[in-house]
DNA sequence: AAGACGAAAGTGGTTGA
DNA sequence: TCAACAACTTTCGTCTT
């Protein structure tokens, strides 16, 4: 029960144990296979008060919260500098501290308010902890900097998450993030782009095949069809069909036709919502696939098939 | 009747003068 | 700063299964 032996998604068994963070990760391919490692001490007892055992009730926060002072630790002076100033300038030490400790409380309070929301719409969206807390150390550092000003301490969480699923490449969509935040598309967007500017962060443009087993699985396809789906992603790939668009809709259509192939069909309509496009969008990315992959002739097959 | 297809007009973001 | 532009969406009519 303790060990993973092989990644789940590819066979790999070059895994990635993490015990602090309680995650095993497949060092081939970046799945997290589990991330619930920390949740096997005792359970939580809310309705077994009469059990005369509410010492060992697990309440409070888990074992690894992520951490809210990182970094703040800076004091305005030791107090052995205390001895070598005139009084006016002792004057000026205590004000300088003064205001020192409101910021700083000031940002802890912050920060308390926004990762406990972090946390929230992570666990809605059921993000591995290690995404969690690379938003944490985003989100801090973009409140050292002052960039929260003007900006909902909301929205900004929601691009600090953004941000680091695209560069853990498990990504989710905009509307994903929208829904679980409550914030609007546009305004996550923007927010990400800008603290992702600011703060220096480099982003790789995500990867179309990130999505592919997350799609799949809401359209409970089999995994034969979704590795088809990332084999006919490599092609499109090689073929120039994915500079420029947008990485769901390829995905998309992928798995749309990868389905089809398959004889495990899905509606345009389904794979769609699924992956937030339009049909519109994959019967375009759908047409381009035939054109340039020449997979008609396959397609022809699984007709023939079905007679 | 539902799904697939394609045309046309609209939207929001990027780019380059 | 503004206009051109590409990707994507919305909407709607037509064809296919």
């Amino acid at each position: 029960m303790y060990y993973v032996k092989k990644c789940t998604e590819c066979g790999s068994i070059n895994l990635f144990v993490n015990r602090d963070k309680g995650e095993i990760i497949c060092k081939d391919c970046g799945l997290v296979i589990e991330d619930k490692m920390v949740e096997s001490g005792p359970e939580w007892r809310e309705h077994e008060e009469d059990s005369g055992r509410e010492s060992l009730r697990r309440t409070g926060a888990p074992m690894t919260y992520t951490q809210y002072d990182q970094g703040l630790g800076t004091e305005v002076g030791q107090k052995a500098d205390l001895f070598q100033l005139g009084s006016k300038d002792r004057n000026k030490f205590f004000r300088l501290r003064k205001w020192q400790y409101r910021i700083s409380t000031a940002i802890e309070r912050n920060l308390k308010l926004a990762l406990a929301e972090l946390k929230r719409v992570s666990s809605f969206l059921k993000l591995p902890k290690m995404v969690e807390e690379e938003a944490a150390m985003i989100y801090t550092q973009a409140v050292q900097k002052g960039l929260v000003r003007g900006r909902s301490m909301e929205s900004v969480v929601s691009g600090a998450l953004y941000a680091a699923c695209r560069r853990h490449e498990v990504p989710r969509t905009l509307d994903e993030l929208s829904e679980a935040s409550g914030i609007e598309k546009k305004e996550i967007g923007r927010t990400y782009r800008f603290v992702t500017r600011e703060l220096g962060i480099t982003i790789l443009p995500s990867n179309p095949a990130d999505y592919i087993a997350r799609f799949a699985s809401s359209l409970k396809l089999t995994a034969e069809t979704q590795s088809k789906a990332v084999e006919i992603l490599e092609e499109a790939q090689h073929a120039e069909l994915t500079s420029g668009r947008g990485p769901t809709g390829i995905a998309a259509a992928a798995l749309y036709v990868a389905a089809l192939m398959h004889g495990e069909k899905r509606t345009q309509r389904e794979v769609a919502d699924v992956a937030g496009v339009t049909e519109v969008t994959i019967r375009n990315r759908y047409k381009e696939l035939l054109d340039k992959l020449e997979l008609e002739k396959e397609l022809k097959k699984q007709k023939k098939r079905k007679r």
